[in-house]
DNA sequence: CTGATAATAGAAACGATTATCATTACGAGC
DNA sequence: GCTCGTAATGATAATCGTTTCTATTATCAG
């Protein structure tokens, strides 16, 4: 619906690899990962182009980011469009959907509470997975 | 407690001041504001500094800090130790603390569902505070 | 096939934070 | 008060992820 039909979005070799990269990727990684894992493959895509299609990725709602305890940025691609967390293993970045009903609610509550409006909120978990406990 | 009298931990000019910027300053804060302010009020505090006293008031739980979506990271004193969240005006950086019990119970139960173990959990919530609702 | 122009990619710029290290100043003991 | 060892300081340089710049390349409608 919007794509007025002339000379709009190309489809180009980088964009499909990027896109591929993380389909096959499994949990949450880095834009520098990404692009290594590109060049492992020979395919040869500019680091800035790799952050282009993150972003814009991103702002459609196919991958997913977060930002770990460093500041990295991380993207995933998600399966779900809706809206959902992450838990996320800090050491091999594997990493489960999870749902936050409850999260939402508390925080609309406790905007609303506050007065506060235009809310939007954060919330990551990070810790061990199975395979990687202490 | 931790203070077996003889050289130890030195009381400096810049760590008062470094705390005396972050009593006065509402809401939360970069270090390179705090560094600002500092020199707006005529102390001369090297940044390094700066970020050296925010890094071990943070330590010790005397500060709370966050990073806005940018990445930036923003510092800000708290009243209670105990382990809180914020929700925060995206304007002027006015900020509420505000108790999560509700949420850490979930973050519990999920990440124990999920077979994950030293879970950690980040919560920020960001929005508009009554003067600056849209 | 061809041309207009979107997309690419390397290099340089950026901005927050950290590391380096010579200098300064606190404060315990004389 | 004065000295000295050492912690603290702070200017500068280095890091590092990310963004901007811009000349070149490649896509696709006609």
């Amino acid at each position: 619906m919007e794509q007025p039909r002339g000379t709009r979005v190309r489809g180009t070799r980088q964009a499909s690899a990027v896109a591929a990269a993380l389909t096959s990727l499994p949990g949450f990684c880095s834009a520098q990962e990404i692009h290594a894992e590109l060049r492992r493959r020979g395919e040869t895509v500019g680091l800035t182009t790799v952050y282009r299609h993150l972003q814009v990725l991103s702002e459609q709602g196919a991958v997913d980011t977060i930002r770990d305890p460093s500041g990295e940025t991380l993207y995933r691609q998600c399966g779900s469009t809706a809206h959902h967390h992450h838990l996320t293993c800090r050491v091999c970045g594997r990493s489960v959907e999870v749902e936050g009903r409850v999260v939402e609610q508390w925080a609309e509550k406790v905007a609303a509470e506050a007065g506060f409006t235009s809310v939007d909120h954060t919330v990551e978990l990070f810790g061990l997975c199975p395979d990687h406990a202490a």
